[in-house]
DNA sequence: CGCTATTTTGAGCCGCGTCAATACGGGTGG
DNA sequence: CCACCCGTATTGACGCGGCTCAAAATAGCG
């Protein structure tokens, strides 16, 4: 291998944003192709993970931002009794560690919930990048404030069939963004963390699902999940169309 | 008057951020006199606002961020059913609008809840000083990550005595950072927005306050709120400490 | 094939919302 | 100064959505 082709392989591993198919989901979203090129440059890949690995832990030193390159991530709290409280499902494309950027330490704990990779941003030189490109300052706020947006979303005091009915709706909008069928896809997680995410109790769940598949809304099959009647589900769900973090739309 | 007295004059009118004694609660906290000063020239002070004087509304374009500088102002929006549900209070150095970052519209309404004043922040002004300031642009990014912050503490599901006590807590907090006493202060809202805020009823709050206050926590006459045990109002709040957005801690 | 984690199903109960009535207070006009 | 009125706040009775506890069914895995 001569050393100009080494060159490219490490170049290619050191991340590429440009090549990446996410690219118009993730930080790059509207920059320009050498404006991309320059945040190649801070890119990171990360080893491949595994399920129950930690990407980083409460109170951990906030150094970095972590983007998702494929799996799928689940951020959470445990508060004071020893209780998980999930915060967050993370998939190819989205962003996790923003909340830290005001204590400098992280406020939540982030898991891989199977086999997925990462890219890690160091802040310090993201932050010295963006005051050099108004747009990807631009980029990051709109981030930043679309994580706000959909938090707001989910501290409405829904119902509990307002709230699965936007979570399946807000999964789907999510795959189908990522190329994925939006009407068939596989839960990277079980009963237990959506329950929790969505503020349930696990068998609440179960009989709601199991009441959607009688009333002919989606399909269930433990993990499989397929919507048959997206009209009648966002009917259900009301406001709460894309419960279900962060949002893209 | 000398054409240079009217300058002074007319730069105190035109907001002064330097002399703001809530400057180290705002956007300018951690910045340099003169990074200070450079703020001044953009933001712009408004005519007193009255009891239900509108900031803005949903939808409408988003050019501009609302710093409070005196009353006290409401965040809420208004579902498809007409049901209102507020989002957040918001006292003297809190900002307003961040959230609309990302879509170029307020995705909320504000409105004074009595008299008040704010200063407006031109949003474009604001980031283009921000990428010849890199404090500022960090100050920004805290700002919107602390909203965050403070919105992942209201998703969490705590029961009506432990939102009801972390509120008070909050605001405790938020008015003492301002100078006032943190055990006696005047509740700028109703009932019924509180109960809105903390997603209760009207009748539970009262029921809780009056049992609060036969429990010796607090002493309460409609809006004169005493705090008279703030650490057992802390166990009560368990994790719900600052049940109160923004938080400043 | 057995072991364990996950999911489902059932029974009972409790916190909080809903509905309704009452009390309070601040403003207005006589 | 008092009578009246209306919005805000309190108090009581009752019902329901979703949680808890318990047990059975199913799937993944060595």
């Amino acid at each position: 291998m001569t050393p100009a082709s080494e060159n490219t392989g490490l170049a290619q591993l050191r991340s590429a944003c440009s090549r990446c198919s996410l690219a118009r989901l993730c930080l790059p979203m509207g920059l320009s192709e050498s404006q991309t090129c320059r945040l190649d440059n801070l890119v990171e890949p990360s080893a491949p993970l595994h399920a129950d690995d930690h990407l980083f832990r409460i109170d951990d030193p906030f150094t970095t931002i972590y983007a998702v390159r494929s799996g799928c991530f689940k951020s959470y709290v445990v508060d004071g009794e020893g209780r998980e409280q999930v915060l967050g499902f993370h998939l190819p494309g989205e962003l996790m560690g923003l909340d830290a950027i005001y204590t400098h330490r992280h406020r939540r704990n982030a898991v891989a919930l199977d086999t997925g990779t990462v890219c890690k941003l160091p802040y310090a030189d993201l932050t010295r990048l963006a005051t050099e490109m108004p747009q990807l300052q631009q980029q990051i706020m709109r981030l930043l404030s679309k994580d706000i947006s959909t938090l707001e979303n989910m501290v409405a005091d829904h119902t509990a069939d307002e709230r699965l009915a936007g979570f399946l709706l807000g999964l789907s909008s999510r795959y189908h963004h990522r190329g994925f069928s939006a009407t068939r896809f596989r839960l990277a997680m079980p009963r237990r963390d959506i329950a929790n995410y969505l503020r349930l109790a696990p068998e609440t769940v179960s009989r709601i699902l199991a009441r959607f598949q009688a009333d002919g809304l989606i399909a269930v099959e433990r993990r499989d999940m397929e919507l048959l009647d997206t009209e009648r589900l966002r009917q259900t769900a009301g406001e709460a169309h894309h419960l279900s973090a962060p949002v893209f739309d």
